[in-house]
DNA sequence: CGTGCTGTTGAGGACGATCAATGACGGTGG
DNA sequence: CCACCGTCATTGATCGTCCTCAACAGCACG
């Protein structure tokens, strides 16, 4: 089902651990550093917005469980989805390093979540006394632009049933890299078709092309892989722009 | 005509202190100390790579004059167009800061190139002593991001024509910020196509459409901005996404 | 004076959008 | 407990945007 995740760990914080350590901090006293100042957990219900549109960024909010989404709602209501968040990923860096920007782009939960934040005083701060940390968090500016990069060529390039292929594998090697290592990506069509730049009715025969040729699993009502390989062949997909080296290494990828 | 531009200005180091004044470096210490350490200078032909794809990354690429484009090459030969790079643009910070990524995007030069350099040690030592230098980069990998964000908006969403007009706008607002005012693109056809994710022959017709309308000029083998008022209308564009509050504020924008 | 790139034109076809309707499910309030 | 509603998933039909293929003209280059 789609509102399920796994339950939040103990803290939430051992996702920013990996993340980070992902990123190159190797420092135990860095990443303590960072951990000290995230101060306030909350919990957000499915289809709120976690950062909305335009609203005053005085701390940052970083996602301890559960999915998210960036995304930007148009003039005529559809919706356009960038990126899919994970637990460890920071939703507002972006307002942090360009509050004069961006006023329309939001973070809307995609399930349950649970969030941690910090305020902008204290990561002045922490980013002062810890140089290492301020690269890492570039590092994760740069691996989003990455992603972006990959979305846009996916959905300049790609046929539907690639796009969506795609997609889906991206979220499968994400969950994997925070041990998340089940086969379903918690998302409905409706976000498959905002993330892909496709309409609804187009995704839901794609997704039921992908489950005829048992690239998916047949359960309605959930995007569940069924055969991974299969998907990785149908998607084209190379997922070394995601900087996930170690969660690759099984992921039989090549060119 | 396409290959030409402005000539390479005085040393090509103003547009490098536009574009990071532009960022938020105020202090002129720090600016300075960016100047000094962009080493060689050196002339690149158009269509050549300014950064090859996969090349061992040992230094940092600045732009200081022409036009050069982010991209990469699929399987198939095409070439999908990322983002366009002026004068002040780094061209390579993403292989600085995730070195492992990234090997198959590249830069190349749409125009005759003047470029500059800065090796690695010395980018270290600068960062190092000048925290708002290592902010005003993270600012503009995070402009860079945006930009992605909104081409990926634009072909996701956008019809063909606005799509052109759009990315024909961002250009027009780029030039504009670092003080080259002319109404002419010095891009082809195909490189909108690559850009926009159209085909050549799509967007030669929707040129010629945006002609007849009186948005572009009549000059053939040129992209010539003849109403920007127009295309903006045409496009939907808005421009808040490119961090240039100065240069927007004479661009009748809204929504 | 060819060769190559860019721009231009025409015809046909495919992929995906749009519109419309229905079923299944879950949650809510009477 | 049941009626109601909203979201998600599904199906069919039609239509349009944009792609592909193919050819050719102009200009720049050697």
């Amino acid at each position: 089902m789609v509102g399920s995740m796994k339950p939040p760990q103990a803290s939430g914080l051992d996702a920013l651990a990996l993340k980070f350590r992902g990123l190159g901090l190797d420092s135990e006293a860095d990443l303590q550093s960072l951990f000290r100042i995230v101060r306030i957990r909350e919990a957000i219900n499915r289809s709120e917005n976690i950062v909305d549109a335009g609203s005053p960024p005085k701390q940052l909010t970083v996602l301890l469980a559960g999915v998210a989404c960036l995304h930007k709602r148009l003039e005529d209501g559809t919706r356009q989805i960038y990126s899919f968040q994970y637990p460890g990923d920071f939703c507002d860096l972006h307002r942090y390093v360009l509050p004069e920007l961006d006023q329309a782009v939001a973070v809307m939960a995609l399930t349950d979540c649970l969030i941690g934040t910090i305020c902008h005083d204290d990561m002045e701060r922490s980013l002062a006394q810890h140089p290492k940390l301020s690269l890492a968090f570039w590092r994760a500016s740069m691996l989003e632009a990455s992603i972006f990069r990959e979305r846009l060529l996916n959905i300049s390039r790609r046929a539907a049933l690639s796009r969506v292929a795609n997609i889906i594998c991206e979220q499968l090697i994400r969950l994997e890299a925070i041990n998340i290592n089940g086969t379903a990506i918690p998302v409905t069509q409706v976000d498959l078709a905002d993330a892909a730049g496709l309409s609804v009715v187009h995704v839901n025969r794609i997704v039921q092309d992908l489950r005829r040729i048992g690239a998916l699993s047949k359960e309605r009502r959930s995007i569940e892989v069924a055969d991974r390989e299969r998907l990785v062949e149908l998607a084209n997909f190379n997922g070394r722009y995601l900087n996930m080296p170690n969660v690759l290494s099984h992921w039989k990828i090549d060119a």
